[in-house]
DNA sequence: CACTTACACGAAAAATTCTTGCATTTTGCA
DNA sequence: TGCAAAATGCAAGAATTTTTCGTGTAAGTG
């Protein structure tokens, strides 16, 4: 499927087109197309090589959590005791296999890890604090902020245009 | 396109197809038929059904920041002096008008929202506190987290199956 | 300057996928 | 049990995606 491999260069096409998609891969080639003064192949060529250079890292449905039975969304800060090569590896992949925890960053600052949580329940957050953080040596502290309201959710990247 | 309209009820079919397409929403419908057991047009037919109903709130295609010149991924936490209703509104308008600004949500806990920032520089980055914390006299005071390793990031919401 | 190579393009054809119409089956409920 | 609503599969039709092919342009070379 995709690529990983070398950054290619990007002209103002390509970032147009890159533009559409991300905030709607579903627009036909000829609809692209005609958008960006190109014909739909040039289009498709285009978008297949940003895909196997991982300029493009997927295309997905964007599903609403509330209307599947996930309503709560949770971040977390976390601050672990020692910061050895080893044990950031280790939680980095604890955080990553978690289907709960859909992003995970780790960061610099006042604290070491920042989780993105979408669960059903607080119960089952609470659950999950118990099996992540409580349960995990490592962890010196958590920080817990529930979100109320979802104002902006996307993976949207600002682009030039 | 999409709709916000009411919650419909799902099945094991909707859930399976959803797995997927949020994972990958170019697999033929087809494909998906063949592994969730229906045919090709009764897959259509929940697709757009779920659309319509806002569960699929949007399709998308997910690019890479780094290759498009935006490599730094940053955690903003901000706390305000004044939540009157009309003040966090404003405040969620203008966050969520900023392109840098990728994801923003609203919280409880010892912050008042959280923002998810992509910038090309530090520099952009230092430019963009100033407009929009420093700017803004109903800001108390922001914590800045940046991102060393994207480790987990999509959207993916965890579902039974 | 002539020549060649590499590369991207558009047009058209081919292949695949998506969409719709329709008869049938299943589901929910009285 | 029986009926009405809803969902299904099949097959045809429409649209999109993908490939093929010939052309044009730009860079590099003798």
């Amino acid at each position: 499927m995709s690529k990983s491999s070398s950054s290619i260069p990007l002209d103002s096409f390509d970032l147009a087109i890159l533009n559409i998609l991300q905030r709607d891969n579903s627009t036909p080639q000829r609809v692209i197309g005609e958008t960006v003064n190109l014909s739909a192949p040039a289009v498709q060529r285009r978008i297949r090589r940003m895909e196997e250079a991982g300029v493009i890292q997927a295309n997905v449905a964007v599903i609403d959590p509330a209307q599947v039975g996930q309503p709560i969304t949770i971040f977390v800060e976390v601050e672990v005791i020692s910061e050895t090569a080893e044990l950031i590896d280790a939680a980095k992949r604890e955080f990553a296999s978690v289907p709960e925890v859909q992003q995970c960053y780790y960061v610099t600052g006042e604290a070491d890890f920042v989780l993105v949580i979408v669960v059903p329940t607080m119960g089952a957050y609470e659950a999950l604090t118990r099996r992540l953080f409580f349960g995990n040596n490592n962890v010196k502290r958590f920080r817990t902020f529930v979100a109320m309201d979802r104002v902006k959710v996307g993976l949207v990247v600002p682009l030039p245009g």
